[in-house]
DNA sequence: TCTCTCATGGCAACCGGTTGCTAACCCGTT
DNA sequence: AACGGGTTAGCAACCGGTTGCCATGAGAGA
């Protein structure tokens, strides 16, 4: 007993060496209880004005700021909120953790992020850290593969998280039906890719290259639909030979594009799924000095800042990532923690730019009239 | 007394209607006590093989996760982390912020995210609550104007953080002097924009439009330095002229070359203090008819992955912004809380791509060569 | 001057965990 | 059978806060 309480004395010890000040500390200081300068710290409770200068001149004196995760334990303190996404490092991921932290912070709560590099384990872990964080909401965003197993694992995540009081928000990925306790912000992957593809083709162009993504991945399988479905529209039938999957990375685009050169596949126009993969190819047509869209139109997915400095300007289809991510927080924090969970699909439009030439006006001439923006 | 039984009561019964276990419903579960439990999780401590499988089965009945902030209170639990930077959204930021991300889950630390949006307030407002949350270190990121206000500022930072066992880390900014108990990982602005400039200065340069940042702003400024330095190594004098401040910013960067060649400024090839400012000018240009770099050359600053799919690929400087990240948790988690305090700066390179023509070879030809990766 | 009332502050229980110490038990010895 | 040693599990204190309830004291009204 002796030697316990002189190790926690040496404790204390250091921890007063090291500024690490208490509540009690605060109340010695200020000649009051733990209990008051609680009380003086939330605000609500009346207590006298001289106590009140009392203990506010202690907390300064001390530097004191209450334990955040005592709080929390207690059940005062502001809830956390968690963003799962594969890689910060892409814009349109960039764009959405933006607007996730920005509505997080007005709204007062803190955000944790991690990414999982497309790690389904990291994204277990992730989860399971941020239930034993007991976070407000989890945000986890980006496509993935709609399989049985992912439901499944989805909507293991969304229940557990459920049974410590956390909501799930799937941000840009598949919806769970409609019996899982999710809410699910989503963007319409099918439409702009019909629209933008449906310009394309309105354009005069027939043969048009489409670097999709991984297949199976949901946002790639939405945007190849939408490819498809402009063309059939038309009554068309898109040639298969001109549909090659891959990444979603700029590296992906730039070597699909250069093989679809080598091969010697004939196209008039490249609808690159993602903004990414269009530089990539970009820079693969210039290289083989062809001119874009002289030569060669290109239309991209995700309309990302660096969109508009290719050269040329790159038509694409615009995406409201940030309200995505605005939204994502906005209706995990707000409604009704036990239901309904909403569903929400938000639309897209297309930017015309530079990047597609128009087949029908001149047979001949290469630049007709692309500029400014 | 009695109704507070009773609405504890109830506080309970909802909390299990939720589901939200604690570690002695697992304890009542298992027929053990809690300490039991809390040992068998732990896995030090020796317990019964007999004990232990009851146990885990009653943590997987319930699907029981100990509650990280109580765990924290008690002095066990894994430390978070935090990371203060301007704008998510910039590429230079993104990267940083992956490598932190990458770093801290490698080492099983949480990690807090702030966008300031660059305003002093909230980036204040945000290390307090660092400081509530008794993070294990504060990585402020990013340029500032280096006054004897951003020092005091800083200082004080610094102290109020180690003054709860926390740390600050300064990523990218201007360090304190030796006295603060802060960690400065910095890279060296001024040799990489040295570097450039002379490249562009031994190509037969001599009018170099300078695209600075913000005045006073440390990273505008050691870019300029370096600018400055790079000129006067060869005994050359920049003409005033040629240097316009303004954002770190795409936009920026286009209004400020769009006005220089409206003024009919004469330059014979721009340097960009960051590769975002670059893309503006490169779009400036390109939509005054001018070749780059047949007519201008144009060189930037931070080798973002989108530089090389600039038409023509951007010339720049690279900076490890990734290592920088992980660098600054590493070496604050890694290092004496009590000090020495460390100061790394990390060394930067030019990367040459297509964007600089070399006016020494050909008097008369545009396209000198440039071309591939 | 004596209540009555209301403002104010403290006690103690609680949040959900961890951990030092000790008691109980099981086993093999002598 | 008593003893000693090593396991194993529980009690209770503790981490740093919050909050329901009650005691105290001062001012007001009678």
């Amino acid at each position: 007993m002796e030697k316990g309480d002189v190790s926690r004395a040496m404790t204390r010890r250091n921890a007063h060496a090291q500024g690490r000040h208490t509540i009690r500390d605060v109340a010695a200081r200020a000649g009051v209880s733990a209990s008051t300068v609680s009380r003086v710290l939330a605000g609500d409770y009346p207590v006298s004005a001289a106590t009140r200068t009392r203990v506010m001149r202690a907390v300064r004196a001390l530097d004191y700021v209450a334990d955040a995760r005592a709080k929390a334990v207690a059940g005062a303190g502001t809830p956390t909120l968690a963003f799962v996404l594969d890689d910060i490092t892409g814009p349109s991921f960039a764009l959405m953790a933006h607007g996730v932290e920005r509505e997080a912070t007005r709204l007062g709560h803190l955000c944790l992020v991690c990414s999982t590099e497309g790690d389904t384990e990291q994204q277990l872990a992730f989860v399971e850290m941020m239930r034993a964080q007991r976070a407000a909401a989890v945000i986890l965003v980006g496509g993935a593969a709609d399989t049985p197993e992912y439901r499944d694992s989805m909507t293991r995540i969304a229940e557990s998280l459920r049974s410590v009081g956390s909501r799930l928000v799937l941000c840009g990925r598949p919806p769970l039906g409609h019996a899982a306790p999710v809410t699910v912000i989503e963007y319409d992957n099918e439409g702009g890719a019909q629209a933008v593809c449906a310009h394309l083709l309105a354009r005069g162009h027939r043969r048009i290259l489409l670097l999709a993504g991984k297949p199976g991945h949901s946002t790639s399988e939405g945007r190849a639909r939408g490819y498809a479905e402009a063309h059939r529209t038309l009554g068309l039938d898109p040639d298969p030979a001109l549909i090659v999957a891959g990444d979603f990375t700029r590296d992906s685009g730039y070597r699909r594009t250069r093989q679809a050169l080598a091969d010697g596949l004939e196209f008039t126009a490249v609808f690159a799924t993602t903004d990414m993969v269009a530089a990539g190819a970009l820079t693969a047509l210039h290289e083989a000095g062809l001119d874009v869209p002289g030569d060669v139109s290109l239309a991209g997915y995700d309309d990302i800042p660096f969109a508009r400095d290719l050269h040329p300007a790159l038509t694409t289809v615009h995406v409201p990532y940030e309200e995505l991510g605005r939204l994502a927080v906005r209706t995990a924090l707000g409604s009704d923690p036990d239901g309904p969970y909403e569903h929400l699909l938000l639309g897209t439009h297309v930017v015309v730019r530079d990047s597609v030439r128009d087949l029908r006006a001149s047979a001949g001439g290469a630049d007709s009239g692309a500029s400014g923006g």
